[in-house]
DNA sequence: CGAACCCTTGATGGCGATCAAACGCCGTGG
DNA sequence: CCACGGCGTTTGATCGCCATCAAGGGTTCG
């Protein structure tokens, strides 16, 4: 990676309390690199040879059995993802693929799996990633099975409302398409949903999205009672087709 | 606890490399406590005061709203269980009960945060924990989003009999009613999907059920390509009603 | 300008939920 | 001992949510 990169990658929650030292030979053995949207990272069945560390775009996660396909979660800055296949040393579960151009900081898994074991800090930023991941998924898996479609859609757009800091206009990210997907249902019916949604207080216009009346929205869908405390992201990380100006585009994952 | 369960629970994965000073210490401050089938342990969004770990027994997590109900999944002896919450000191996101009598060890979760930074063998079991959890919650996720209810029947009788060494003849452990809400279905319709998958290879009849033609049950239920590897449990663990010899039943959790 | 592709809207169909009823099992209490 | 009630399971009938199929409008890009 490039000098003037790393402080700005140094300071990531993932490697912020870290040893100079192990710090240095994993950025040394790392490499950041930028991919061009619509780009497949991965598969789900490889073996798991790099972490990876997205600093800037947006990826999806995603798995498909028998010909049908589905999007599991989105990955915004500034996250790791696929570290629990990195830290068992598994294949990986889902296949990833850029949305935005994204710049990934990719590391040996081999490398990053024996750092663990040297230094407690990343250890225990290891331990915040996973759990962290681990109530999502859990959230995602509950809010499948108990909500119907268009409660789901509320609840998603209220989710985005607080990552926003409560705003009530924001865009949505990436395609309808996609996000029909992650929360398990078609276009079309995301569609209708949204159309379902005015009457109880959200409008929906391309990807602008207008809450007119928050507790309506909330009586409706019925979010729970307790969240994870949500950071703040940065709300154009994932705007499909953001330019980034680092680097040239994509030479494809090494091994 | 007492002397001579000590041993025991020190082989646990999750405490076997630990420090003995360590070891000493939080098992001091844990106590060992037998329930009673079907007693509700803790409720999600309380906050996680304890680790559990289940020595014995079998243990239903699951999560509602909104006066919906479903079983995310079953913790099998011998596995620790809100991991994720204790280590990231948040309310639990689901609620436990007891399935069987069942032994659980109760760890304060303010001593366990603590000895996370002390102690790197238990360090390393945590990420191991919550990696496997994680990949479990992964494949859940997707079975329920990619397959249909009777094949996501036939895939949880495949494993099964893969968790038990690939035997053609064993009892399904619970009742048929949790093992729908588990699978996502209505016990009616997982009565129905046993009875079309008779065409596919199995018969269930009672508790009792028996594989018939492997090939075609797979040619049916396209299990995963990819699997992690299943460690072998004890078949009984879960056994319904199955009697535990130790203390006697049930002071409910302090605190 | 045309070809793709995304999104929307409408019509239809199927999977699975809900409602309903009957059977078996089991524990309780007369 | 038997009667009874409760509960889990099964089977059948019906309903509804959502997927699928189909068509048209909008946008992007070659």
């Amino acid at each position: 990676m490039r000098p003037g990169e790393r402080p700005e990658i140094a300071r990531l929650p993932l490697f912020a309390e870290m040893r100079e030292e192990e710090r240095s030979r994993l950025f040394a053995a790392s490499f950041l690199q930028v991919f061009p949207p619509e780009l497949t990272l991965f598969e789900a069945g490889q073996q798991a040879d790099f972490l990876h560390v997205l600093v800037d775009g947006c990826v999806e996660l995603k798995a498909s059995n028998n010909g049908r396909d589905t999007t599991l979660t989105i990955v915004e800055p500034v996250r790791s993802f696929i570290l629990a296949a990195v830290v068992t040393d598994m294949p990986y579960l889902m296949t990833a693929r850029t949305l935005s151009a994204s710049r990934i900081l990719l590391m040996p898994a081999e490398l990053v799996r024996g750092l663990i074991h040297q230094d407690k800090a990343l250890m225990m930023a290891v331990i915040r990633e996973l759990a962290n991941g681990y109530r999502e998924f859990v959230r995602t898996l509950a809010d499948l099975k108990l909500r119907q479609s268009t409660e789901r859609i509320g609840n998603y757009l209220l989710l985005q409302s607080r990552r926003r800091g409560g705003a009530e206009n924001f865009q949505l990210p990436g395609e309808k398409k996609m996000l029909a997907s992650l929360l398990g249902m078609t276009p079309e019916n995301l569609s209708r949903g949204f159309g379902a949604l005015v009457a109880e207080g959200v409008e929906v216009h391309g990807s602008q999205v207008t809450i007119r009346d928050r507790e309506r929205l909330e009586a409706f869908s019925r979010p729970d009672a307790f969240y994870d405390p949500v950071e703040n992201r940065d709300v154009n990380a994932c705007k499909v087709g953001a330019s980034i100006s680092l680097g040239k585009p994509g030479r494809p994952i090494p091994g």
